[in-house]
DNA sequence: CCCCAACCGTA
DNA sequence: GTACGGTTGGGGG
């Protein structure tokens, strides 16, 4: 073990006794074996590692162990005889359990370990402190108070039940004291639990305020005279050598003889088909399916694994080596004739499953280029036939949905039909007979003019309300996976007519995760590649322009050609891309970053934020006001009226007729008239460029702000709704469009005041809660920068802290432009860092620039090596990785262009750094609104808006309090367990009435 | 009516 | 130096 690996240490004892007292008490196998708190722990375990283990990337826990202890005859025993005496034998149905639960553990190919005269947790300190020695972070997995002493800036603690961390803080925090003084309050507390005696009438409060006030426990018992309060005083005193005892025994040892050392605890990569036979045995149908989904085998290939138990009553035979009932793999349903026709039969391997790679590769072929008959599709009309296509859904499991409506915006677009497409020999094999059908809904006929008699509704259409009835069952029925693309977009409007779609996949996000920067995700482009095939456009259908209808005005018949085609593709995109998630290993990625914030975003989207109109409105007269005084200077100035947004225009008048001397100048060849080169011509002197300037910012504020966003409030929730791109950004953020509300004006005191018009709805407060310098604190982890981590740990100014480690200036009265300096530098490390950039950012030459980079360098040498390994990564693969696993593809990196090249090499070492925060952020927002439930706050703070590191919440009123800690902390912990990061986050909330004084 | 370039707002 | 989206002007059809 070495410094950066991370050790996880799982407290066994502790987690079999939640899994006991979590579960029914009387869970038994099919023999009768009492299996629950097995159960409960095989649970427990997985959910950890399916975060923790990765079998592709350098996430952490590099090592890993779980601690049992050994027996109740422990080295405390005989000190005090009296220790745990009052502890009850564990119940007879818990006994068979402890030695499954190792086996179990084995079965995980994880350490299990124990030793005999020692408790866990003494095991669990010695483990902590050798690998602390070594440099390493260690991680345990525990909420006990007994194991809160060995919390250091190196060691964590992590609550896997709660999804909680537990740090020096947290520990701050609960006990009033910090970890190392655990051990005193202890002492003194005692606890009657463990039978450990201490202080009569001395308390967790008590304890801390004594320790407060002494300093420490050998300080207070020497002076227990000077204690005010006579009780207390004489308690302490007649007490004193118990409390010494009480130390002894609340005092971990971290000097066990160990038989394992630290290097033989390197996480090994999941046995798959050993532990599937472990689950099949113990019959954990649900958690078998899971694990063997996961590690990739059939679950039905496998035999369940002999296991050994000790178990007295002779009634329980041993016949756990027999087959089970537990096998719930689905057979694949059976070959009916398809009306499409023309299936390719994709060969299985002799076991009946191809590899996944072979698998991905013999679905891409087979898709690739086949013909698609958009002729061939049906019509339903009446409730008998969708019924019969639902019928035909449940018994494949699998069917393509999508909706048409009125409006692309799907918060204002009415429903008008909706499509299918199943295939009906399954997806086991990849042969496929897929069949499409739409369903019109709502679609009309007659003009709805002066001359004809209004609108009717088209004849053979099934009653809205009964096909909604009958929908819901299929929607809402999470063993049929519905397949759809964009499913954000469908997901919404079911949801507006009471329908919430459960089991899904969404082929947009699908190929985000396989493909991002490669190609754009959306339905026609990935049909042209993935499928060679063009769909019908929607202008073909619909029109385009001023001749355009919406949907429910179009031909039926046309309206089932595109939109049945558009279920067919999707589920044809869905055939070819789920087994590359498999084969490439990124369905954790899709299934735990991605699909979960689909509903997320739709309950954000749904909500909207409310905006106070009047405010824009006497905003914006102001800055029409200011902007028209600005034109007539302007106007006088230059001698003649122009368009001052051209900058066509205001190039000829500056630098013709004006003879201004040009900066740079724009790709067209035209002079630039950007902000930067207007302001070097006002520092020379000139008048004009300086008004220009200001003339810009307060159009663009009126222009693309006040003016814009009350076009954006919906008519009848009064709120705007901004539409969320989960699948738009190379990096694995968010986009924000319709408005864009992650661009709001925050900068300057003039834009903020746009962010006085978004308020809350009277009784509540808007919270904004935001990462705190998330970026450099992912840089700070994945390059394992010692100065860095060290900073963020003791949380000091980081851009002064950089400043002083390269000018050697000191932190106290250091010059703000010294600062601002290293601060431009750290942002441009981020960014890729070139001399280039850095000398247009700070203004100087790019000698001085290349000379500052070289001792940022020299200062930071991890920083360089992250660089190029970066780079090299990328060179290699492609593409780069997040700390979460996601990927960010850079396919021009080898370009024989040197600026091209240079581009792509700086984004591929900024996407990680920007990807892994996004990530972060991403866990938040899936992690926050079942925290605030479990709070209680359900309904009372709800998410609105996200802005790359800011979340933004409206909270009732009187539960502001409440609901900020909750929000805090999700946020800072989202990284756990995936990932425990090696710098702490910071989050920083406030609550106002509106976004700018929350910010 | 559509598309691109330039510019500028955010993280 | 990274990542986005919106507005405007202006050219082409």
């Amino acid at each position: 073990m070495k410094k950066g690996d991370h050790l996880f240490l799982v407290d066994g004892s502790g987690f079999i006794f939640r899994a006991f007292h979590a579960l029914p008490p009387l869970t038994r196998k099919s023999d009768g074996l009492p299996v629950g708190a097995v159960s409960g722990f095989c649970n427990m375990l997985w959910k950890l590692l399916m975060d923790a283990r990765d079998t592709n990337v350098g996430v952490t826990p590099t090592h890993f162990a779980v601690i049992f202890d050994y027996s109740s005859k422990t080295f405390r025993k005989e000190l005090y005889p009296q220790y745990k005496a009052n502890r009850s034998a564990p119940p007879e149905e818990l006994i068979p359990q402890f030695g499954l639960i190792r086996q179990a553990t084995r079965a995980f190919n994880l350490p299990c370990i124990e030793a005999e005269g020692f408790e866990a947790d003494d095991l669990i300190a010695t483990y902590a402190r050798q690998a602390e020695a070594v440099g390493a972070d260690v991680t345990i997995i525990s909420s006990d108070k007994d194991l809160m002493q060995l919390v250091t800036p190196m060691v964590h603690m992590y609550d896997s039940m709660k999804d909680k961390q537990i740090g020096i803080p947290e520990v701050v925090e609960r006990w009033g004291v910090p970890p190392e003084k655990m051990i005193d309050l202890q002492s003194l507390t005692g606890d009657s639990t463990d039978n450990i005696p201490g202080v009569p009438g001395i308390g967790p409060k008590t304890a801390a305020q004594l320790l407060q006030e002494f300093g420490d426990l050998d300080t207070l018992l020497a002076r227990a005279g000077e204690i005010k309060q006579v009780k207390r005083r004489e308690n302490i005193i007649a007490n004193t050598e118990l409390v010494r005892l009480s130390r002894q025994l609340v005092t971990l040892k971290t000097d066990v003889p160990v038989d394992m050392p630290l290097d033989a605890l390197v996480l090994e990569k999941q046995d798959g088909p050993r532990l599937v036979g472990f689950l099949k045995t113990m019959e954990f149908t649900t958690l078998t399916r899971r694990v063997a989904e996961a590690c990739d085998c059939d679950a039905s290939a496998i035999d369940p694994a002999p296991v050994k138990f000790e178990w007295g009553a002779a009634a329980h035979g041993p016949d756990l080596d027999s087959a089970t009932s537990a096998d719930e793999e689905a057979s694949a349903p059976p070959v009916t004739g398809g009306e499409t026709g023309k299936a390719t039969t994709i060969a299985a391997t002799a076991n009946g499953d191809p590899a996944p790679a072979d698998l991905a590769a013999a679905r891409a072929a087979a898709f690739h280029g086949r013909k698609i008959d958009t002729t061939a599709y049906l019509t339903i009309r009446d409730l008998e036939a969708l019924n019969a296509w639902i019928a035909a859904a449940r018994e494949t499991g699998l069917v393509a949905f999508d909706t048409e409506t009125t409006s692309i915006d799907p918060m204002r677009a009415e429903l008008v039909g909706f499509s299918l497409a199943i295939a009906d020999n399954g997806q086991s094999t990849g042969s496929t007979d897929i069949r499409a059908a739409y369903v019109p809904l709502a679609h009309k006929t007659g003009r709805d003019d002066l001359f004809s008699d209004g609108l009717k509704l088209a004849e053979g259409q099934i009653p809205m309300q009964a096909a909604l009835s009958a929908l819901k069952d299929l929607l809402e029925d999470s063993s049929i996976l519905k397949v759809a693309q964009n499913l954000k977009y469908d997901y919404l409007m079911m949801k507006r007519y009471g329908i919430v779609i459960q089991g899904f996949d969404d082929t947009m996000l699908m190929s985000y995760v396989l493909d991002a920067g490669k190609t754009t995700h959306g339905m026609d482009a990935l049909s042209e590649r993935l499928l060679g095939h063009t769909p019908i456009a929607y202008k073909e259908v619909a029109g385009s322009g001023k001749s355009s209808v919406t949907f429910d005005f179009v031909d039926i018949d046309k309206a089932t050609a595109y939109a049945a085609e558009d279920a067919d593709v999707t589920l044809r995109l869905w055939m070819v891309l789920k087994p590359r998630l498999v084969a490439e290993k990124l369905t954790r990625i899709y299934e735990r970053l991605e699909r979960p914030l689909v509903p997320v975003l739709v309950d954000m989207e749904e909500r909207g934020i409310s905006i106070d109109r009047q405010i824009l409105s006497r905003l914006s007269g102001e800055l029409g006001q200011k902007a028209a005084a600005f034109e007539d200077e302007i106007y006088e100035l230059a001698g003649e009226r122009f368009n001052i947004g051209s900058p066509k225009q205001l190039g000829d008048i500056l630098f013709g007729k004006m003879g201004l001397p040009g900066g740079s100048k724009t790709k067209t060849g035209q002079w630039s008239t950007s902000a930067q080169v207007l302001e070097d011509l006002a520092a020379e002197g000139a008048p004009l460029p300086r008004k220009i300037v200001d003339w810009r910012q307060l159009t663009k504020l009126k222009s693309t702000y006040t003016d814009a966003l009350p076009g954006f409030v919906h008519p009848e929730t009064k709120r705007v709704h901004t539409s969320y791109s989960l699948a738009s950004t190379t990096t694995g953020r968010l986009s924000s469009s319709e408005p864009n509300l992650q661009n709001i004006p925050v900068r300057t005191a003039e834009g903020r005041k746009i962010r006085t018009a978004f308020v809350s709805t009277p009784g509540h407060k808007l919270l904004s809660a935001d990462y705190s310098q998330i970026e450099l604190r992912v840089l700070a982890h994945v390059a394992e920068i010692p100065q860095l981590r060290q900073a963020f740990a003791d949380g000091i100014d980081i851009h002064a802290m950089t400043a002083s480690e390269m000018f050697g200036v000191p932190v106290e009265g250091m010059p703000s432009e010294v600062r601002r300096r290293a601060k431009a530098i750290n942002f441009g490390i981020i960014y890729g860092i070139s001399a280039f950039g850095l000398a247009n950012q700070l203004g100087i030459e790019r000698s001085e620039a290349g000379d500052y980079i070289k001792k940022y360098f020299e200062r930071f040498p991890g920083i360089k090596d992250y660089m190029e390994s970066t780079k090299a990564f990328a060179r290699e693969h492609g593409y780069v990785e997040t700390i979460f696993g996601r990927r960010a593809h850079y396919p021009e990196i080898k370009s024989s262009n040197p600026s091209m090249r240079a581009f792509n090499e700086r984004a591929a070492i900024n996407a990680p750094i920007q990807g892994s925060a996004a990530d972060v952020i991403r866990r938040a927002m899936i992690k926050v609104e079942p925290a605030l439930a479990a709070a209680g706050l359900r309904e009372k703070a709800r998410m609105l808006l996200q802005v790359h590191d800011e979340l933004i919440f409206e909270v009732e009123d009187d539960a502001v309090d409440a609901a900020m800690p909750v929000i805090v902390r999700t946020m800072e912990h989202a990284a756990m367990p995936a990932v425990s990061m090696r710098v702490p986050l910071k989050v920083d909330a406030r609550a106002a009435d509106n976004w700018d004084e929350a910010h």
